[in-house]
DNA sequence: ATCTTTTTATTGGTTAACCAAATCAATACT
DNA sequence: AGTATTGATTTGGTTAACCAATAAAAAGAT
């Protein structure tokens, strides 16, 4: 039954232990930013593992930033030295934010982004915003579960801010926090009547171009979700 | 000379293509979080892409949370159907964020991070710290290039802050930060000396487990930066 | 009939062969 | 001598064939 995770576990340490040989290669040989690496083929015979495996450990060190590959030219270092090895560090000892974590970050971003989506909202924003209100409104007048359109109107605000690092953010913590909801029934609780003032409140502030009573209203919204997470 | 990102638009667009199809055959067959996917050969052919295409399509998704794929056993919805429409949208239509929108991302995590780092470090977390801050006051002193070392600092405190969510998001917006800061000489003009005082100060406010004073150190360090992102 | 065992087909993961673009060096031309 | 051109080589990207694990279906035993 744990196979699934056992694999996976595999997987994740046979590419953690190529990208430790690429550190220590870039470490043997002192490259710096904007050196060349050896090419994929070459690493992956070094490595004795195939092509596949080398381009995974690539594209993840270039997620991160901290290698660039270019078509038919080959993949350089992004990054100086020191920076790289002590990122590299960190990169494989990552764990998987708890769920506790995830709303802890969702606050800390949406009470920015509401301030931020009042200061630059485009009209065109505003509509968004708006469709996305009234699509939760729907249905929680009757009574159906509303989570995702819950999410997809925080998400339209997140939009709206004009920041695309906190919108991509948004939309990688976005759908744990769905799951999670759904899974411990956070929104049962008859919150969704109250929900809907809150939202609207949240979106007259945006519409007014108010950024403090924005954030104001987002913080009220979060409240019970604040308390919820601090009781696990 | 622009065929670089020529190609790299072609690649982003068939990629782009194979999700939105993706996105229609969930949308078409009604699948709802939990139903199974096609096998990636079957969409490999009913898309005539290789199955390599389809791969990178699922995982881009899986990334966002959007799908689940288990060995030996297929791909899986995620999560539910609006949800998914509404976050597809927005992924397909991500952009790069600027250095400004990355900029303000990082003061609003980092005033977060030392916050929590004051309140939950550990003595491990604290000798990492410190020695994170030796090796910059040791570059700084001897007029030497410090971008890296400060970042590693920084990284350091989003570490014991003992959120991995936002650990994480520091690891991806720090390289493009140090890039910039390294491109437009942010720290040349002999801010590195009194950044010694104030990396200093916030290393005592977590030593001394004061989360309120660790913010305000860190809002007093981000003050230059503050201004000079807001004045490109 | 029901449960166990065995077989078979399907799955995601892996490897290896193939392709077109980019690079660089040798050559031809001015 | 210096510059442009061309062709072989190297590169990352793509495709297709292969593998082991899985799950489902069929066969057998109780």
């Amino acid at each position: 039954m744990k196979l699934e995770v056992l694999t996976k576990n595999d997987n994740r340490k046979i590419e953690n232990t190529i990208i430790d040989g690429i550190r220590n290669l870039i470490n043997y040989k002192n490259l710096e930013p904007g050196d060349k690496l050896p090419s994929e083929r070459m690493l992956s015979e070094k490595f004795n593992v195939s092509r596949s495996i080398v381009r995974e450990a690539i594209q993840k060190l270039e997620f991160y930033g901290l290698l660039k590959s270019r078509p038919q030219s080959g993949t350089f270092v992004a990054i100086g030295n020191t920076a790289f090895n002590g990122m590299v560090e960190d990169i494989l000892r990552l764990d998987e934010p708890s769920f506790k974590a995830l709303v802890e970050t969702r606050i800390l971003l949406e009470l920015k982004t509401a301030r931020l989506a009042a200061l630059r909202r485009t009209d065109e924003d505003l509509t968004q915003i708006k469709s996305a209100l009234e699509a939760y409104k729907e249905k929680v007048i009757n009574s159906e579960d509303a989570v995702q359109e819950d999410l997809l109107f925080h998400l339209a605000i997140a939009k709206a801010s004009g920041n695309s690092s906190m919108n991509t953010f948004m939309l990688i913590i976005t759908p744990e926090i769905i799951t999670n909801f759904e899974k411990y029934h956070v929104c049962d609780k008859g919150l969704a009547q109250e929900g809907i003032k809150e939202h609207e409140d949240i979106y007259q502030a945006i519409l007014k171009q108010n950024p403090k009573e924005a954030k104001e209203k987002m913080k009220v919204h979060f409240k019970t979700l604040y308390q919820y997470c601090y009781n696990i």
